[in-house]
RNA sequence: GCUGAGGUGGCGGAGCGGUCAAUCGCAACAGACUGUAAAUCUGUCGCCCUUGUGGCUACGGGGGUUCGAAUCCCUCCCUCAGCACCA
């Protein structure tokens, strides 16, 4: 009983110090620390912009998880005071200044997103606001003095800069000090990021060493690519948020390009290894890639909620059929022409739209094609489905 | 402060007197195809009426020149870059 308890926590620490990670900084001490059982303080910082958390994202607060889940303490520092500065790892976005009330906000959501991952009440909230505020020009220069110029200039994204002739603010080369002073805020063990935080830990090591504190270790997890296989941006739309319904967290799994399908199982589940691998192997990649969606999805909504939406998304794009629940509008009147029922069923912006929705054949009433912009349609007593493309589904009824 | 560049549709970015509701790329939407909300291909992508060589509102704000302006002039606002020491 006892030895087998021991080979289970050493098999969750080799986890811990593997499963997506890509890289361990200093690998030998931080696994001795593990095993020590000594209780480390874990660090993350999080950035209070309310920006929501995805997959990616997630990739690291799971990795806080298994620290949790070996009695580890984990610590969220919230950048209440460096969102006011800007991250420049996040580009050259020169983010606007957060109100305290925003920033309250913010993390009441950022807390509620967490919560599905993390448990709360094990978690330690600090927000550097809290110490960054009090901090005065001659600490702030000594702690400049830890770096060089020439070091700050090696980081990649200031380098291409540089080299581009293109601005750097002196206000960028605080950010790397601000984050790595948190640190010794909050006597951080361990720090965690994504590759591209690399230099930000790095910068934390350093001034832990200029406050004589021992330096935190650092695990850095590999970046997840979006479901397009591009970087992982809003912009791209090809993120999977945490919070998103449970049928559309499903049907953009389901869009995932095929060849990430192991690196989502790896990073994202919690199956082992050798069940993914089986997974793999023997089932097609439609089928592997649902069994996938329906992991995540029930890793963030409960099995209940994945089951009805695997279910959804069958019937829907297999069985070409109308979902079970649908948002049901009540028109004024049972006659209507075509477009004004689109539009005043809310499902086009602007009679512009619908119009050219109807005319491209993009307008289903009850599983058949109108594309007849003038017709006049009869709602029945029964009511009727109301499709537009593949996806909206209205009830209409008198 | 000086010098220069620029502010155009959700974003990036063309256009620089009429043929501009504005090339193109991205995003978005629809269609075809598909195991898929993937990829690919096709189409759409200001609003309104309707389908016409149609109307209206738009190219940072305001004013002006002109038969006619996103395009020229004036003015205001804003953004960005370079310069500043070595006299």
């Amino acid at each position: 009983m006892k030895s087998s308890r021991k080979t289970n926590k050493e098999e969750k620490i080799n986890a811990l110090l593997s499963r997506g990670v890509a890289e361990v900084i200093d690998r030998g001490h931080l696994e001795e620390a593990l095993r020590s059982g000594k209780r480390l303080r874990v660090k993350l910082g999080i950035d209070p912009t309310g920006t929501k958390i995805h997959l990616g994202r997630a990739v690291a607060i799971r990795k806080l998880k298994e620290f949790q889940d070996l009695g580890h303490k984990v610590v969220l520092v919230i950048g209440g005071f460096t969102a006011q500065i800007g991250d420049p790892s996040d580009k050259l976005s020169k983010r606007p200044m957060l109100t305290e009330a925003q920033v309250r906000k913010n993390m009441a959501d950022y807390k509620r997103q967490l919560g599905k991952i993390l448990d709360l009440r094990k978690v330690e909230f600090r927000n550097n606001n809290d110490w960054l505020r009090k901090l005065n020009f001659k600490e702030i220069a000594n702690l400049a003095e830890s770096f060089s110029v020439l070091q700050m200039l090696e980081r990649r994204n200031f380098k291409d800069r540089f080299e581009r002739h293109e601005e750097i603010s002196l206000r960028e080369f605080l950010y790397p000090l601000m984050q790595g002073y948190d640190s010794v805020a909050i006597k951080a063990d361990v720090e965690l990021g994504g590759t591209d935080q690399l230099f930000n830990l790095m910068a934390g090591r350093t001034i832990q060493k200029y406050y004589r504190q021992k330096e935190q270790d650092i695990l850095i997890n590999e970046m997840l690519e979006g479901t397009d296989g591009r970087k992982m941006s809003t912009s791209w739309g090809n993120v999977i948020n945490i919070s998103d319904e449970p049928g559309d967290m499903y049907g953009k799994m389901m869009s995932l390009n095929d060849e990430l399908i192991y690196k989502y199982f790896w990073l994202c589940t919690d199956l082992k290894e050798e069940e993914i691998k089986k997974i793999m192997d023997s089932q097609n990649p439609r089928d592997a890639k649902a069994r996938l969606a329906f992991e995540i999805t029930a890793l963030y909504h409960g099995l209940g909620a994945a089951k009805a939406a695997e279910d959804g998304f069958n019937r829907v794009f297999r069985e070409k059929e109308a979902p079970e629940n649908i948002e049901v509008f009540r028109a004024v009147s049972s006659r209507m022409n075509i477009i004004d029922l689109v539009v005043a069923a809310n499902m086009a912006k602007s009679r512009s739209e619908a119009r050219r929705l109807v005319e491209q054949g993009g307008v289903d009433i009850n599983e058949k094609k109108h594309d007849n912009p003038v017709e006049e349609i009869d709602i029945p007593a029964e009511g009727l489905i109301l499709q537009i493309g593949k996806r909206k589904f209205k009830k209409i009824v008198v």
